[in-house]
DNA sequence: TTTCTTTGTGTTTTTTTGACAAAAAGATAC
DNA sequence: GTATCTTTTTGTCAAAAAAACACAAAGAAA
């Protein structure tokens, strides 16, 4: 097929990063300081190159635009919109991208030239483009797959709590937790393990520390 | 953003349209005519216009060159390695579609220009492009789909057997089904009814037929 | 030492799942 | 038309899982 401008189109490398702060579900946005939507908030991406794949294209973002060295991230769905992106015509393949707060930390490197916040997803600011739309849509596949430990795992640091565990699923997927059960659950499931040490940082009891295990069975948990 | 050519590239809309027939599961390609690949067999797709939507693309392929009328699709992964194609750097966003065998003959169109035919996911031919890889993936994520009754739905006709899709959901999930217990938790789960006739095409008892209520719900039945 | 806050824990009941075999309906052969 | 063959339909019982439920324990603060 020769070039042929009718078929010709930009696709661009989008990143939903998910992490959990505070009890709460946050998403990283980048903020524009170009136009159009200059000073608005968007969507971590970039335009795909000729000689690059998209996964290439993600771990570009990752770590040379935010600095992060480890995630996990798949694959979530592809826009077309007409006029989603003014004047050229951008095809936008979104990712999941998840990460725990301690990660974060620890691996995260300095990047001067852009400007993140990680925002509360019931609490978003005016958003470019179509992302506000692809965030909305993004939050409902992600809470469908946040019932699988699988990818709850992912959201937690090594040594986490199940109180806090609890707080998150259930403000996110609005489920409600029997405490006693919970536990019994993810216990009999085998997939998480005392550390044997506490957290000591909340006002009552301590509350036991727990670790994931390495290979767990891909089951729901809520 | 100026034209550029680094970043320019093709989009093309590719579907795995699945049925059942015969008790197996079945995948629809068409042959290709014209180099590359010439004589091939590949995966219904098109090259996706400046002015239209990856779904205005689909609907274009499912209608115009498949001559079927209706059809449950979703949007499966995007496709990005280079080479796949040759010369031009073509990104395929792929779909999963499902259609039952009455809905096929009843609203299909004949399509003279486009030679197809339907091929046992187990018995492909050989394959242009790298669609083998794209299918491989695709029934790899479909299996996980199907064990859904919601997706299961979408394969069945108005009138269907327990019988012949406890042979369906065996043979393509390797699931063991246990006959009774298998039609106790469709029953109980209210999804399927009774129409009160029978299939009287076999050798042995004729089998009750069955049809899903209209709304159900989102469960897995394996 | 008393109070406050938050976490950890055990038992009972209910529901769901899993295992299991014989009878019924029609077609075919004799 | 009787016997035989093939395939479908049907129910019970035991085991496992899920759900409901309330109080004791650990530490911090008063």
């Amino acid at each position: 097929m020769a070039i042929n401008k009718a078929y010709s189109t930009y696709v661009e490398g989008l990143l939903s990063l998910f992490t959990v702060d505070n009890d709460t579900l946050k998403i990283l946005l980048v903020r524009k300081t170009t136009e159009p939507y200059k000073g608005y908030w968007v969507l971590p991406g970039s335009m795909i190159k000729n000689e690059e794949t998209i996964e290439d294209n993600m771990s570009n973002i990752i770590y040379d635009k935010l600095g992060i060295k480890s995630i996990y991230i798949e694959q979530s769905h592809t826009y077309s919109t007409i006029g989603r992106y003014p004047d050229e015509r951008v095809i936008a393949v979104n990712h999941i991208g998840l990460i725990d707060s301690v990660t974060l930390l620890l691996k995260r490197e300095q990047r001067d030239n852009v400007e993140t916040e990680w925002f509360p997803i019931g609490d978003l600011p005016k958003l470019g483009y179509d992302h506000a739309d692809i965030i909305e849509k993004t939050i409902q596949i992600l809470g469908k797959k946040l019932t699988n430990i699988n990818y709850v795992r992912n959201l937690f640091p090594s040594d986490f709590t199940l109180p806090e565990m609890e707080r998150v699923l259930t403000s996110v997927l609005g489920a409600k937790i029997d405490r006693r059960n919970f536990r019994k659950r993810l216990l009999k499931l085998d997939v998480i393990v005392e550390t044997g040490e506490h957290d000591d940082s909340g006002s009552g009891r301590p509350a036991k520390l727990y670790r994931f295990r390495d290979d767990i069975k891909d089951v729901n948990i809520i």
